[in-house]
RNA sequence: GUGGAUGUAGCUCAGCUGGCAGAGCGCCAGGUUGUGGCCCUGGGUGUCGCGGGUUCGAAUCCCGUCAUCCACCCCA
């Protein structure tokens, strides 16, 4: 039943096996891709200080304003559960004492109260990565090249990477002001919603899917011409070095980022297989300034819910680990004897099975093959006068006697 | 926050204009006195999401409510 008291809040979900296994898969993967590349896991709370978040992504975007679960916690500070990584990976940061060309990883749950949908959960899980240091191109080349190559360990193909640029930090009023300014002659051709925008986040007005503001996002001119020399340069080195590495990413104008710490460049990657919210990660190079301090790196997130809705389309059993052994007693004492093997077999590392509920061979041999189960071990009074067991092979079928000692050995070498 | 759709068995769903609550899959048992997959047989009381209303009679019609899905918005 999936409604009442007892089904998970909206927008969260229970997570179970085979799904939880491929989770497992996804992560461990991720996981060895950053040790190749130096970058080591941080562990931050879940539960910040409101104004972290506020600080950092900025207080007028939509995240920080409306997105966020907030309360007063107990001792009246105004507390948050994160809505992304960065910020208090930041701040754990700059508290630290990290400098310029640390790099880290983090992997855990966000939450914002948006609406549920497709690819989009109120709790939703992300694997992020951070590399601080000042304004590089190739330090931001090297960050996509990272994204990509994770796509590429979890088998994720037909992954699309856009890549532009939000040019210096002074830069941005001057964007902001030449796209209004050539927007003016088509005031009348946008949609309701992009004519708020104009007051509210302009450069929202590039990424609006109506046809009529598609066409009239198409006839402008590229934001970079409203940057300075150096931003649209760093753009190039960027894109020329990602050429250079491998990463099938293209350049588009259209791209923009919702938060506020971003300057430079910023990317974002998208799968067709998702839907509405077919983003599967997005980054940048961002500066943010809290309490003083200033942490100034390149990073980007990837929305792992989002990654295995393309990766499997369902087909997460295959991640499911199977026992090596399943264990058959014929009668109680067998049974006993089992569980005792059992423990034995597991402690020295083998995946095993057995059904402790005292029914039929049959339907044990059933439990072993639903299992998956690469070989069964069955053992009655006969076998365990011998101290042997017959262990058969489930794919062909073939059962062989033997002491109880070489099987254990035999499992425990994997095969 | 806005809009559209949907809630019936563990799962996927059928149930036409109100008249005994169903199918497939799965699961359990047997056919095989100690052996899985294929086949055959048997096994179904499920708050028809919840609460009201109309009616002789409601899974079906009406109202409310909750939940889920999809889209907008926004973002991963």
């Amino acid at each position: 039943m999936s409604s009442g008291e007892w089904a998970p809040l909206p927008g969260m979900a229970d997570l179970f096996s085979p799904e939880s296994e491929l989770w497992h898969a996804v992560e461990e993967g991720a996981r060895e891709v950053f040790s190749c590349y130096g970058v080591r896991e941080i562990r931050t709370p879940i539960l910040e200080r409101t104004s972290v978040f506020a600080r950092a992504l900025g207080e007028g975007t939509d995240v920080v304003q409306k997105e966020m679960f907030s309360f007063e916690d107990r001792g009246g500070r105004l507390v948050s559960l994160r809505p992304e990584g960065t910020a208090g990976v930041i701040r754990a940061l700059l508290r630290l004492g990290a400098a310029a060309g640390e790099r880290v990883f983090y992997m855990g749950p966000m939450f914002r109260a948006e609406r549920p949908q497709a690819g989009r959960r109120r709790q939703f899980h992300q694997v992020g990565v951070e590399l601080l240091g000042p304004p590089s191109p190739m330090a931001d080349a090297e960050c996509v090249a990272l994204m990509a190559h994770l796509f590429e360990r979890w088998g994720l193909g037909g992954v699309k990477i856009r890549v532009f640029t939000r040019g210096r930090s002074a830069d941005h009023p001057s964007v902001r002001e030449g796209l209004l300014r050539t927007l003016e002659p088509h005031e009348a051709e946008l949609c309701a919603e992009c004519q708020r925008r104009r007051s509210t986040h302009p450069l929202r007005i590039l990424d609006c899917k109506v046809a009529g503001c598609r066409t009239v996002v198409e006839r402008l001119p590229p934001m970079t011409g409203f940057m300075s020399a150096e931003s649209r340069g760093y753009l190039e080195e960027v894109s020329r070095l990602l050429k250079r590495l491998g990463v099938p990413a293209e350049t588009d104008a259209r791209l923009i980022r919702g938060l506020d710490y971003y300057e430079h460049t910023i990317w974002e990657a998208t799968h067709p297989a998702l839907g509405a919210q077919d983003a599967v990660a997005g980054g940048g190079r961002y500066r943010i300034e809290i309490d003083g301090g200033v942490v100034e790196g390149v990073g980007f997130a990837v929305g792992l819910e989002r990654v295995i809705l393309a990766l499997s389309g369902g087909d997460a059993e295959r991640f499911a680990r199977r026992p090596t052994v399943w264990l058959v007693a014929v009668g109680d004492r067998a049974r006993e004897e089992n569980l005792v093997w059992a423990q034995e077999l597991r402690r020295g590392g083998v995946a095993c099975g057995l059904d402790l509920a005292g029914r039929s061979v049959k339907a044990q041999m059933r439990a072993a093959d639903r299992s998956r189960a690469v070989w069964v071990a069955v053992r009655g009074d006969d076998e365990l006068a011998a101290a042997a067991c017959r262990l058969k092979n489930m794919a062909t079928g073939e059962e062989t006697v033997m002491p109880v000692a070489e099987a254990t050995a035999r499992l425990r070498a994997g095969a």
